[in-house]
DNA sequence: ATCTATTTGCAAATGATTTGCAATAAGGGG
DNA sequence: CCCCTTATTGCAAATCATTTGCAAATAGAT
């Protein structure tokens, strides 16, 4: 579901958000777009780390963000790791996974339950704003089959 | 929507189930079920420790075997500080949370989207033995005062 | 080319969780 | 109730992901 733009396209994207803001657009930054813009699933930072040449913290900086920018989604898949995939321009991200519990391989799942079920949630109590998280668990065919 | 049982359940519940593993029935692991059966809310492993008067390396070890025993439900507000719930006996946890991304109040919802979107999902793609890990955040009714 | 604020790299700090190991306690047998 | 074997605890040190302090490097405007 991840839409992978062109280079260019993320690089001038990248440019006016960061001006908008007094931020730079430094190497690292290009780099590790370049490197999500490759990936069609979601990375950690050490493997976005051990694809470039940058420092970790450097990564997590960047990645934080870019974050906050909204070019990149963190997703968490209760391991302990925070996982990055890259935004596309008009997308808001808003999709889950299935994670084999093997392997850790991913599919990205684009349907999603309807938003009454939500809404009907933060009506019952109160509650403003309300978004959610949600990711799916399960064995995949290769595990299953070995 | 935690089951709150009796602490003479809870000890026959323990009893029996340690027993079955030649695993011993300690101080510590009673202290820490007793605790859990008076929170209503999941409890990091901190909270427990701060409550309680053990080492805290032995709550997590607790926590885990509890967890492996079905007795221990452990959830994932994406904090990175994972949190536990008691479950009753023939209760197997399965619920969900409405967390306030101010104060972290949280509120148990009970319901959850019907199992055929599950079982889609797993079918589209191959996998067996599905699950999935539901959170909702937002922002609740006194923070949206404040 | 110059100047200034933002960034980077590196090392050290943090916070959650785990682990090694010797001392301690639980449960069965006598 | 004492003993013995084995599981468990406490404590300290180790791990792991992530963050932070700070001086050196660099992007962007002048």
């Amino acid at each position: 579901m991840a839409v992978h733009s062109h280079p260019r396209q993320n690089l001038a994207e990248l440019t006016a958000r960061l001006r908008q803001r007094d931020r730079r657009i430094t190497g690292p930054r290009q780099l590790i777009l370049d490197v999500l813009r490759r990936e069609e699933h979601p990375l950690t930072a050490r493997q976005i780390h051990d694809l470039l040449d940058c420092d970790l913290a450097t990564v997590y900086r960047s990645l934080r963000l870019l974050e906050e920018m909204a070019m990149v989604k963190r997703f968490d898949f209760g391991d302990g790791t925070a996982r990055f995939e890259l935004l596309g321009q008009n997308d808001d991200g808003h999709h889950h996974h299935l994670v084999c519990r093997e392997c850790s391989t991913v599919v990205e799942i684009g349907e999603c339950f309807s938003g009454n079920f939500e809404n009907r949630i933060a009506r019952q109590h109160g509650f403003a704003n309300v978004s959610h998280r949600l990711e799916f668990f399960g064995l995949c065919p290769e595990c299953q089959a070995a």
